[in-house]
DNA sequence: TAAATAAGCAATTGATTACTCACATTTATC
DNA sequence: GATAAATGTGAGTAATCAATTGCTTATTTA
């Protein structure tokens, strides 16, 4: 007998991640995953019932590990926008780490073929969005941000400056240090979001 | 003898199109492209050397529409901010029409198996990215918007933004209007430009 | 009108790849 | 130590599809 099975579906889904950001999806056939753990293609067959039963855990993983990413942030008395910069920051600096998440992001196993991974995603978006809504409305009320914030419309245009950064990232072969852009994006929010001094 | 060669050509390209933004680029297979268009597979390639060459001329076309419907904006002396609102309605309005667009735009093809179709993905960014900050500077020289403003930066930005939101667009099953949508980013993205009337 | 060319098609081909099956081997359980 | 269960594999299967081939038909050209 082999390894147990939660170790092996780690394995195979880590190594899955690895060959997606080298290689992109459609390339991470079930034969190059067995390889790159170094297990004969059938055997995959045996911890994971569908080539996008591995995809579905791979968003599981990248989901759970994010938010615990995201998580790690600035004490819980820190101001607001201090709360959000640090959001982004980290947001930017785990998808940095894990080019697997673009590459999954913009792939037609999540457009058009597997709605459930697609339904998936978008839990973690809203989740996401959720979170941002949150510090928003707690800036506003705190005074940090403009009254007229609609937070949840707002927080979603947050996300989505952040996934087109990240698209352009990817589509210009990550050749830009997605960390280092955090900064630049928080310069360009802040006036979005800011209070004014005066009136 | 059937039609003349460009005559085809065109009935191809659009007939890729209606099926990519219908079904999505993995399932527009050459027989599919070849039954909505009413001729034989095979008589596919004696119009384009390669699948690739067809989504190739796909991109050719949307770049070539998409800088013809964003120059028919505002008229020449309208104020830069003006012209720039405009030019994202018209954009966003563009993309509604074609949904083909953001499949595309997020496929594995695009992304991970046609070097070409990427670099001409890029091309298109740029030349919009450069618009954009044309009309920036000319806003910014007008007084209109900040003058402490990186006005390439901020483009890159802006177009990130909106590729963002097309991007959620199509994860949300284009469940809602673009359209409507230009004016709520407008909003966003005023405070974020423009320039205080105190300090 | 003869020759050359362009556009069309039916039938195949060749490559890829997720997934199955029958059988082997290792580990856990009693 | 016998039995059961889990993990593993080599050899295949079935489906999908881009691209080719060899031939036909229509159009242009000389």
């Amino acid at each position: 007998m082999g390894k147990p099975q939660e170790e092996r579906q780690q394995e195979i889904i880590q190594a899955t991640m690895e060959l997606t950001a080298e290689q992109g999806i459609k390339r991470v056939t079930t034969q190059a995953i067995a390889d790159r753990v170094g297990i004969a293609q059938p055997t995959i067959f045996r911890h994971f019932k569908t080539r996008e039963a591995i995809f579905s855990a791979v968003i599981g993983w990248i989901s759970e590990n994010l938010f615990k990413a995201l998580s790690k942030g600035a004490s819980a008395d820190a101001p607001a926008d201090e709360k959000l910069r640090i959001l982004i920051e980290r947001q930017l600096s785990f998808i940095d780490k894990h080019r697997a998440i673009p590459k999954v992001l913009f792939s037609d196993l999540l457009h058009l073929e597997s709605p459930k991974l697609k339904a998936a995603l978008q839990e973690v978006m809203n989740r996401y969005i959720k979170r941002v809504t949150q510090l928003l409305n707690e800036g506003i009320k705190a005074g940090l941000f403009r009254a007229d914030l609609d937070a949840d419309e707002t927080a979603r245009y947050v996300a989505a400056l952040i996934q087109g950064l990240v698209l352009r990232w990817s589509i210009y072969e990550f050749s830009f240090s997605l960390k280092k852009e955090s900064e630049l994006v928080w310069k360009f929010l802040q006036p979005a979001l800011r209070k004014q001094n005066h009136v």
